[in-house]
DNA sequence: GAGGATGATTGCGG
DNA sequence: CCGCAATCATCCTC
């Protein structure tokens, strides 16, 4: 009988000040003995339970035994449990309905979105396509980078959801054990469902902030590795040799007016294996570059010169004209020149030499004046 | 590691 | 939107 557990009941009664109910038990539970033998009693009990700690744990047993079996007993555990209930509402009052996390919900939205939480879909790779297509970048190693990107995006997703399964392992072996503590506790101290309700709410809380923290930590690891993969900057590559060759080749056959039109930007981007805005990107600093320091670029012209009028030379013994990009200076270009924005103090002091000189349609590039 | 080279970005003006 | 100029961030060479 002592054995089963003593859940609370619902008392409204109040009586003495502070031990509400207390009054009312006491009369109810003894039977009817005089007041000061009541007194006594419960005097006695409290005496007991102050001092139980004290002993060793085979006489708190054997005191405790002895307490379950007093005749007080039931009575003084109901008035416990009506003090108890009442403080434990007041506290609950202040406590629950928390409102729904917003930044929960923001970074429960974002690992969904990376592919790092919810099913697997490749790892994120709509994730990965979009970072290549932003990176604007070309050519081999961009699969490679895809691979890379997915990989470690695997391997965050692999650790967070090793994580997640280990705090929620952990949260329901918590739960369990503080669940069979707490009801086998309610033998004999005032413990009502409720309470054991709300003490798993509290661990579970407990446990979802931790979560919380480790969704924090996984989307940090998600956004570093995202912005590493889709910086262009920390990710810039030179473009190789022959893309610059391209490059230069045209920039010093047209040195006279340097602003390739659309067609020849898509020409030269599809030549070079980069996107028509690199190209963009690489004509206007070459450009600024050229035109702060024109002395440091004058070797690189004059080669890149010669090597165009040696081309040409060999186009034209050979009766055809180059149609490409890289087409030598022609006298429209020449006017163009004359006319745009392009200072002629840009060009190499033995071009601007041949530009004043110039009779006819012969290409400035084949000229003598840039004998190497 | 320092310093120059180089591709990308940003802010501004036309 | 394009080009210029300044600047950033990384690469590359010594």
């Amino acid at each position: 009988m002592d054995d089963q557990p003593r859940l609370m009941h619902s008392h409204t009664g109040v009586g003495m000040a502070g031990h509400p109910g207390l009054s009312q038990h006491m009369q109810e539970g003894t039977g009817g003995t005089d007041g000061d033998g009541r007194k006594q009693d419960i005097g006695d009990i409290l005496q007991q339970i102050m001092t139980i700690t004290d002993q060793s744990l085979d006489e708190a047993q054997a005191r405790k035994h002895a307490l379950n079996c007093h005749r007080m007993k039931p009575a003084l555990f109901n008035v416990l449990c009506e003090i108890k209930e009442k403080t434990v509402l007041s506290i609950r009052g202040a406590q629950e309905e928390e409102p729904p996390d917003a930044q929960l919900m923001r970074l429960d939205n974002m690992l969904l979105a990376e592919g790092v939480s919810g099913p697997e879909k490749g790892g994120g790779s709509a994730a990965a396509a979009a970072a290549a297509a932003a990176s604007g970048g070309a050519g081999a190693d961009n699969s490679a980078e895809h691979s890379d990107y997915r990989a470690k995006l695997s391997q965050i997703r692999q650790i967070y959801h090793t994580e997640l399964e280990k705090y929620e392992q952990a949260c329901n072996e918590f739960t369990t054990h503080v669940m069979n503590l707490l009801r086998e506790q309610s033998r004999t101290r005032p413990i009502s469902p409720k309470e054991i309700e709300r003490m798993v709410s509290i661990i579970h809380r407990k446990f979802s902030s931790i979560q919380m923290q480790l969704k924090q930590s996984t989307c940090e690891a998600v956004m570093i590795l995202r912005s590493r993969f889709l910086d262009a900057r920390r990710k810039r590559r030179n473009f190789n040799k022959q893309a610059t060759e391209i490059l230069n080749e045209y920039f010093y056959s047209h040195l006279s007016n340097p602003y390739p039109s659309e067609e020849a930007k898509e020409e030269l981007a599809k030549k070079c294996a980069i996107t028509v805005s690199q190209v963009s990107n690489w004509f206007g600093n070459k450009r600024i570059r050229y035109k702060k320091n024109i002395g440091k670029f004058q070797e690189e012209a004059n080669m890149y010169a010669a090597r165009t009028a040696v081309n040409a030379a060999n186009a034209s013994s050979h009766g055809s004209q180059a149609n490409s990009p890289s087409t030598p200076n022609s006298a429209g270009e020449t006017e163009a020149l004359l006319s745009s924005d392009w200072p002629a103090a840009c060009l190499p002091a033995n071009l601007c030499m041949t530009l004043s000189s110039l009779d006819g349609p012969s290409s400035l590039l084949c000229l003598p004046s840039f004998s190497l």
